[in-house]
DNA sequence: TCGTATTATTGCAATATAACGATATAAGAG
DNA sequence: CTCTTATATCGTTATATTGCAATAATACGA
């Protein structure tokens, strides 16, 4: 039995949102960065940016600094089974 | 890869309040009417009664009558996968 | 039918989330 | 230092969700 569902609510709280979960499986197999992520996605920067910090703060994914880049990849290992699930 | 990711992402709103959650998890285990609920988690009836509304809206719960009683349980097998990851 | 028990729906008010332009920050090149 | 590229944060408006009292609907028993 769960003991505390506000932390796994605030995970799928998340990933419950089309634009964060295509985010996320695309992370999945492929690291990348905001600006390619952007252009993948066909929105605005800011929109990319915003959406990217909620899914760092969840601990779903990863930041690896690469000069000016920043290249995010997903770690969390719960989100891994989640999405395999749900592609299903 | 997933075609459309509003499906799933409604699927995953859906479960992403800690109320909804417990429910989905006690409704794993034990069928269950809503006044039971109601005394369970202490909360309204017509609260119980909406987050109940919006589980089965999303075919996450499956309805039987019993006389004056509404007895609810998780039947989404999708649903019985994702909560037992979200358990570990 | 009348009363009662059980559940669903309605109608706000409060709160949270989303979208995105504008602006700030950071880091490398010259 | 200045310019440029890449990303993050801020400020605001629009939209969605939540909580719950009040009310409606449903079904059974007397």
């Amino acid at each position: 039995m769960i003991a505390d569902h506000a932390k796994e609510s605030e995970l799928l709280k998340a990933l419950a949102h089309p634009v964060r979960l295509k985010m996320v499986e695309g992370l999945i197999h492929n690291e990348c960065n905001v600006n390619k992520i952007v252009g993948k996605l066909k929105l605005p920067q800011s929109t990319v940016s915003q959406h990217l910090s909620i899914l760092r703060n969840r601990g779903i994914v990863q930041v690896r600094k690469e000069g000016l880049k920043t290249c995010y990849k997903v770690v969390n290992p719960k989100v891994l089974e989640l999405v395999r699930i749900l592609e299903k």
